[in-house]
DNA sequence: TTGTAAGCGTTATCAC
DNA sequence: GTGATAACGCTTACAA
């Protein structure tokens, strides 16, 4: 097993005929450099065929430049595109992803995990796990403190604990409040699993709606799917059989949504004439639904950009001083797009 | 700007009383330790919170213990599904994964991205863009080899590239036979971008099916989409105007199927009773659709495992011997999956 | 089985 | 502006 001798540092330096600091100082810009050796220098890295190794830099830098992404279900919409607003904000401030995929969002390999990341010594961490169960009892003051940066996606506030989330309640509110608005009176929810923090974030938006408006927001109008089409269209079923005069549904998100649209058709309940049908997401397919769904659009890649912002912003500062970086909560509202399962006139 | 001492293997050694070689040993096992020095090792490290630094080991090791993966369009459902793949299988070979998404499938950054992970000194890299116009012209044997080694996804045979892919082909070949069998006559396309490598096979394989069967597959039956929901709304009325005679759709994806969906409820025409539509890549949601398509599935998940286990082969070898490692191809076959859209009777 | 010491490829400190 | 030289934290011959 032979290895071709690798070009290094000093390699050019001998090349330029300079110490390899110079040239370590000519890569990086820290310190000036004369315009001549300046030239010698990237000569000779182009002559050897010099390639950086940002590893060497790391050890010596005690920074690798690298933000460590923690998520869950990627084959999902909101995560991916959220990965999406990560990466780009983050190849923006020169930092790379790493990137650990959980299986289960209540996983419990929560330690094996951060241990990973931090024998790799990343700068930071995005965590964008959805808050289900206790999967977050792991976070304590104590626990932050033995980790670079972390940024939380979506969760509910904890001391000591930096967050950046979409305002789930006011969405919902914002969904209930429409179907209030154009005259619909017994409004049923389908929601995920009660598990998700979001879920029940989203349930206190419909009930708070519905509880200003004087209408009613009982168990009976509540049922609990998980998340996929399928379940959407058994919930709705289940909800029409317990309260036949519902003139509405707020589905918290549009796959659940379509499944319902589904069960509709398949029984001949006309949509939005017999019953509305709000949405959750703003999937791109959901505005091709029939009828075309109106829906809450979180913005998801924004969510992921402001994090790694947020993210930056606490690991320049803990470079700089001693003192603990104060947490961040940042909280981004979604807005409800008026399509046609709700029945109102788009404007 | 302080810093706490951080805990190297050193100060492991000092406290367990051996050096540092040997903690070394007791932690990556190469070697023996006997069991009382191992116990006083791990007593040690526990005791002092020692967190292994696997950049020092990196830069040692010569290799990082990582794979590059370059990819586009995760807010797709194709290349999001294949990545949770990769990342399950890398995982569960000891691998980390360094993430680079393009902006556009056509980026000229290529260079930049490459020269990213090399300096990271990742093991591998997986390809994960699609093949789009000339993206991939930078392929050559030559340039290969200045790489670790690369496995690209999907992609059209390249001297000296390994590739793992889906027979795209056998797939429109499979969706469009299927129209055919089922009695339908004049079968249009709905494709993406012709510049896409897999549109074109995708093309390919429904013409091969119409030729074979003694049909016609002349240009007015084709169009080009962008993939969009939208773009398949507008492309099937086009082909409707054009060829008002015709009785199924294939669209190369399940999106512009839906779109075209869209299209026939809006416009009367009832599918599948008047029109036959065809789908490719079985997203979830499609099953839900209304009526439900007939579409062909990808192993997407399974495409990226493949991948990565190819490239930990390659990666391997390429350690243990000195001649070059003889590229690899894989092909994987979709399938057929029949629902409610094409008319026959899902069995 | 264990210790010693020489790297791995950079950057940073201190002189000049 | 530039050159020695000592780290950074770990692995691995080579000895013992």
């Amino acid at each position: 097993m032979e290895r071709k001798p690798t070009v290094t540092i000093i390699d050019v330096a001998q090349r330029a005929g300079v110490s390899p600091g110079t040239v370590s100082n000519a890569l990086t810009g820290k310190r000036p450099v004369s315009p001549e050796t300046r030239e010698r220098i990237f000569r000779a890295i182009t002559e050897l065929g010099y390639q950086p190794n940002l590893v060497a830099r790391s050890l010596v830098n005690r920074s690798s430049k690298t933000i460590g992404v923690v998520a869950f279900g990627l084959e999902f919409y909101g995560p991916s595109r959220t990965l999406v607003g990560i990466e780009q904000q983050a190849a923006d401030l020169g930092y790379s992803l790493l990137l650990d995929l959980l299986h289960r969002p209540d996983s419990k390999d929560v330690e094996a995990v951060l241990d990973e990341l931090i024998a790799r010594r990343v700068d930071g961490i995005i965590w964008a796990v959805h808050e289900v169960g206790d999967n977050r009892s792991w976070i304590n003051e104590r626990r932050l403190h033995s980790l670079p940066p972390v940024i939380f996606l979506t969760m509910e506030p904890r001391p000591g604990a930096s967050i950046v989330s979409t305002d789930n309640r006011t969405g919902a509110r914002l969904a209930t409040q429409h179907l209030i608005d154009i005259g619909r009176r017994n409004i049923g929810i389908i929601c995920g699993p009660s598990s998700w923090w979001e879920v029940r974030e989203r349930l206190a938006g419909w009930s708070g709606a519905l509880g200003a408006a004087g209408l009613e927001s009982s168990p009976p109008l509540i049922i609990e799917a998980n998340w996929t089409a399928r379940s959407g269209e058994d919930a709705i079923k289940t909800l029409l059989e317990r309260r036949p005069n519902i003139d509405a549904v707020f589905a918290c998100n549009d796959q659940m949504a379509l499944g319902a649209l589904r069960y509709c058709h398949a029984n001949g309940r006309r949509v939005p004439d017999d019953l509305s049908i709000v949405g959750f997401d703003n999937t791109p397919e959901s505005a091709y639904f029939w009828p075309a769904l109106t829906t809450v659009r979180q913005h998801l890649a924004e969510l992921g950009r402001v994090a790694v912002n947020e993210l930056h912003r606490q690991i320049e500062r803990r470079g700089q001083s001693k003192y603990p970086v104060p947490p961040v909560s940042r909280v981004l509202q979604p807005e409800l797009i008026v399509r046609e399962s709700s029945g109102a006139k788009p404007e």
